[in-house]
RNA sequence: GAGGGUAUAGCUCAGUUGGUUAGAGCGCUUGCUUGACAUGCAAGAGGUCGAUGGUUCGAGUCCAUUUAUCCUCACCA
């Protein structure tokens, strides 16, 4: 006994420890090689208020696998990783941390704030990055960055102001979504809309002349205040003669006029509409069309303002309560119809989001959008799977213009000056110190921020250095997979997209491989507002984060959700452990001086078959990860090793390893090779146990991390070994199946005799029969005539085993008639097939030569029952 | 209103370009202290692949219709 595992496999033990060695050994560091071909994945960079959750853990292993697979076939690898500023949520955390102490904001200033939020990201800013190492993350950290760092700052200033210069970033005014919570607009994007309950309430806005009233409805009461018209269709004949007449806003006594425009709709309500152009987008734009005031009648944070007379300082809701009675009680409201509609709110605080007109930086999207369009119809990126490519032109094509000014202080500032004596904006990549244009030093910074999707739009190439000419952007750019969830679509993979096609004239990366979300046992997602949040730490914590990453990999497909559950790590772990023990066992037999990894000159059958499957499994395996069909690879690896190698080979190799000598010293090659080979495939899935046994082995080189990917070989493919192999394992286990059925122990053995024309076979195979199927001795033979004896019949075989006392005969003539019937459906299926004319000639030769070679089968076997039974008697 | 996902064993899910008898894990039943592993070994029960129709020699897989369910997008008073 060479060396000696604990007998259960200790994650605590090993991962942190490896983890470190790898770090040590600068691994994960990447350096741009003209001779290798470069594969790139760039980080979906976690905010740094994150703590890790499920999506970080799951995007994570599927980035790890991938890199890791690609770092052993020998690409030069590079996982680049970082951070994002997450301008509005950082921002509130700090805020909100600063309640707490009783200062605001204002109360430090915006340098004061600054200050803070530097110091905040100094001290949590690291967290998620420790965190991810827990998950094995092999990210080259020399190279981690932060999207508030110099050179993204760089970059960020460079696209906004190439943006302006072509015409394509510009500031107006225009309706925004407004959240009052955060004090800030936020994009159409990161706005969530949610079906409420609400009303309809009608109400009569009368004609100033007293020729009666015309009568709206509205589901926003509170923004009556700022209705400045009053819209009818041209072509409504109701309507005909009130269009240009003047009605008076009831209790609020404001005269507005009625005017024609399309916006209304015929068959809608009454056919008449109240315009309030400041509080709704389409308002907005019958009022420009009709040249109509815009009056705001809110505060910035959500409270009326003295634009709405008596209502002013009231919040919202009380304003809706107040003007409604108000209007009742002038005997205004016509009927309450009660509704569901959509509300918008803040994808960050959830408060209600208010369209509000405001002076804002917009970017002007249709140019940027078609070239964008236009790179994944042609496929340069591909998404996978294919049809989240409709998601992306659905949103692409439909796309309106991109307010990306917030107005929050923790973010790139705009880089645009306004002159105080002529009003000129200068917009600069270096700080101007007077207007561009009338040359006054008179000039101020706008204070806004950009939308933190601003600069993760650049991410992929402003973190290789760009918009400088770096040795690394030339080499790993464009990058290869982009890996993330379908959530994150429009936020960031469509503005990378054509972000990189305009800025670089390329698209960011080759494929967007897409995830679906982790959801909680019962399917819900999940969220801090339900606690049914799981933390990877702590799985991590009690089973390793090999069994964490096993079952995020297996039985999950790209795009689909998956749920968690606890069951599914514990077979994860149990899976490790068992790894393990295969290992334990092939330790204990070695010798101190096992020489590497190699397979021995001479193979008995049972090598040649593992070696076979190995083989294969190898192609599989690479194809399966090339076609980022990372599931169908481990749960291929997960029977490999636990049904092949662990519960037949490993059986069979203590046959040999008893037997000592040249025969042991073979099959412990065999040992060696088959399992270190199989950790280097396994190792992208689960690198710390992989690694950490590949190290106790007899191996060649520093790390498993960097060993060379098996390659499928010629040498190894044994076709006739397999299915000798194949006919001796279904023996084995038809006898298994039959004592199990007869419920006999493993430790009452009996002598087998085995009635077959493959005696070579079964001849080599007495051993295993003795060792697997509970036989005291084997007589292989052509035929056998033993009263009392349990028959059994494979394909390939008739088994007796004289076992009388146990058997019952009347139910053994039953078994055998069912398994005859059996049978003879299925050839009578087999043999319909076959003489069908259409299947032989247009069936593949290989299929038909299957069924024809099963039919065959079939029928020796339907002759070998019929035998059984007429000795029965 | 538009688009999309999902539906396969009691549960959670795989199923690759259509091809022998549709798989796994968990759960369940039976038998095992087989000197790597009870986080284990062996055996077993359990499915008309949501429904209908079509294409095909052949459909869980492709097409159409339909039902259920989930999601995304959308400015409708």
């Amino acid at each position: 006994m060479a060396k000696e595992l604990a007998k259960q496999y200790d994650p605590k033990n090993v991962e942190d420890r490896i983890y470190q060695t790898w770090l040590d050994g600068n691994y994960f560091h990447a350096e741009p090689d003209p001779e290798k071909k470069p594969y790139t994945i760039v980080i979906p960079p976690p905010n740094i208020t994150g703590q890790l959750h499920m999506g970080h853990a799951l995007d994570n292993t599927l980035q790890d696998i991938l890199i890791r697979f690609r770092r052993m076939q020998g690409y030069d690898t590079l996982w680049l990783p970082g951070t994002d500023h997450a301008s509005i949520a950082t921002e509130a955390k700090i805020v909100a941390a600063m309640k707490e102490e009783g200062i605001t904001k204002e109360d430090i200033g915006r340098e004061g704030f600054l200050k803070r939020a530097w110091e905040w990201k100094a001290q949590y800013g690291g967290r998620i990055i420790e965190q991810l190492k827990k998950m094995g993350s092999s990210c080259d950290w020399e190279r981690e960055r932060f999207t508030l760092d110099e050179g993204c700052s760089k970059a960020v200033r460079e696209v906004f102001c190439n943006l302006y210069e072509k015409g394509l970033i510009y500031r107006g005014e225009r309706i925004i979504n407004w959240c009052t919570h955060c004090k800030t607009s936020i994009s159409d994007a990161e706005v969530e809309y949610e079906e409420h309950d609400g009303n309809f309430w009608h109400f009569k806005y009368p004609f100033k002349d007293g020729s009666g009233s015309i009568e709206v409805a509205t589901t926003r009461p509170e923004t009556i205040p700022g209705d400045t018209a009053v819209a009818v269709h041209p072509d409504d004949e109701r309507y005909k003669d009130v269009i240009g007449k003047t009605v008076v806003i009831p209790v609020i006594g404001r005269e507005i006029p009625v005017v024609a425009d399309t916006y209304a709709k015929m068959d809608k309500g009454t056919g008449a509409v109240k315009i309030t152009p400041a509080h709704d987008p389409n308002d907005f734009e019958v009022g420009l069309r009709n040249n109509l005031p815009v009056i705001n009648v809110m505060t910035d944070d959500g409270f009326m303002n003295e634009k709405a007379g008596k209502y002013a300082g009231m919040n919202l809701m009380e304003c809706r309560k107040a003007i409604v009675k108000d209007l009742t009680d002038a005997g205004a409201l016509v009927k309450i119809e009660p509704t569901k509609h959509e509300v918008g709110s803040c994808y960050r605080c959830h408060t209600v989001v208010e369209p509000r007109v405001s002076k804002q930086w917009f970017v002007k999207m249709k140019p940027l959008a078609e070239p964008a369009i236009k790179a994944v119809k042609d496929g340069k990126t591909k998404f996978i799977p294919e049809r989240f490519d409709k998601i992306y032109f659905n949103w692409m094509e439909n796309i309106r213009d991109w307010c990306i000014s917030r107005q929050l202080w923790w973010g790139h500032r705009i880089p645009a000056w306004y002159c105080e004596d002529c009003g000129e904006i200068t917009v600069s990549r270096e700080d101007p110190t007077k207007c561009c244009k009338c040359g006054s030093t008179h000039i101020t910074q706008d204070p806004d921020t950009l939308d933190t999707w601003f600069s993760s739009a650049l991410w992929p190439f402003s973190t290789l250095g760009w918009p400088d000419k770096t040795p690394e952007l030339a080499h790993y750019y464009p990058t290869s997979t982009l890996v993330t969830g379908y959530d994150i679509i429009f936020f960031w993979v469509a503005r990378m997209i054509f972000s990189a096609c305009e800025q670089m004239g390329e698209v960011p990366f080759d494929t967007v491989f897409i995830h679906g979300i982790v959801r909680d046992e019962l399917g819900r997602k999940m969220s801090k507002s339900l606690g049914n949040g799981i933390d990877p730490l702590i799985v991590i914590d009690k089973y390793g984060a090999d069994a964490l990453r096993l079952t995020l990999a297996t039985g999950n497909s790209p795009g689909n959700d998956m749920r968690y559950s606890e069951k599914k790590v514990e077979a994860s772990r149990n899976f490790a452990n068992k790894i393990w023990n295969a290992a334990r066992f092939i330790l204990m037999n070695l010798d101190e001086n096992e020489p590497a990894p190699h397979i021995p000159v001479e193979l008995a059958l049972e090598d040649k078959w593992v070696l076979s499957l190995f083989n294969k499994l190898t192609k599989e395996v690479t194809d399966n990860l090339e076609k980022f069909e990372l599931g169908i690879a481990v749960s291929k690896l997960y029977d490999f090793i636990w049904d092949i190698f662990c519960d037949w080979y490993i059986e069979l190799a203590k046959i040999r390893l008893q037997q000592g000598g040249e025969k042991a010293a073979q099959v412990k090659a065999v040992l060696v090779y088959v399992m270190s080979e199989t950790l280097k495939l396994l190792h992208p899935f689960m690198p710390f146990i992989t690694e950490e046994i590949w190290q106790t082995l007899p191996h060649e080189g520093e790390t498993i991390m960097k060993a060379p990917w098996p390659v499928y070989s010629e040498k190894l493919i044994f076709d006739e070994d397999e299915a000798k192999m194949e006919i001796i394992m279904e023996a084995i286990r038809a006898i298994r199946n039959r004592r199990g059925e007869m419920n006999v122990p493993p430790s009452r053995k009996a002598h087998v005799y085995i009635a077959t024309d493959k005696t070579e076979e079964f001849e080599t195979a007495t051993v295993f029969m003795q060792r697997l199927a509970s036989a005291s001795d084997v007589t292989v033979g052509e035929s056998f005539d033993i009263p009392n004896a349990v028959s059994i019949v494979t394909a390939h075989a008739k088994i007796y085993i004289p076992m009388g006392d146990l058997v019952d005969f009347e139910a053994e003539r039953k078994r055998l008639t069912k398994e005859k019937e059996n049978a003879e459906k299925k050839l009578a299926q087999i043999n319909n097939k076959l003489s069908n004319p259409g299947f032989l000639s247009k069936a593949p030769q290989q299929v038909v030569d299957g069924q024809k070679a099963e039919a065959e089968k079939l029928s020796e076997k339907i002759k070998m029952i019929d035998e059984s039974l007429s000795q029965l008697g």
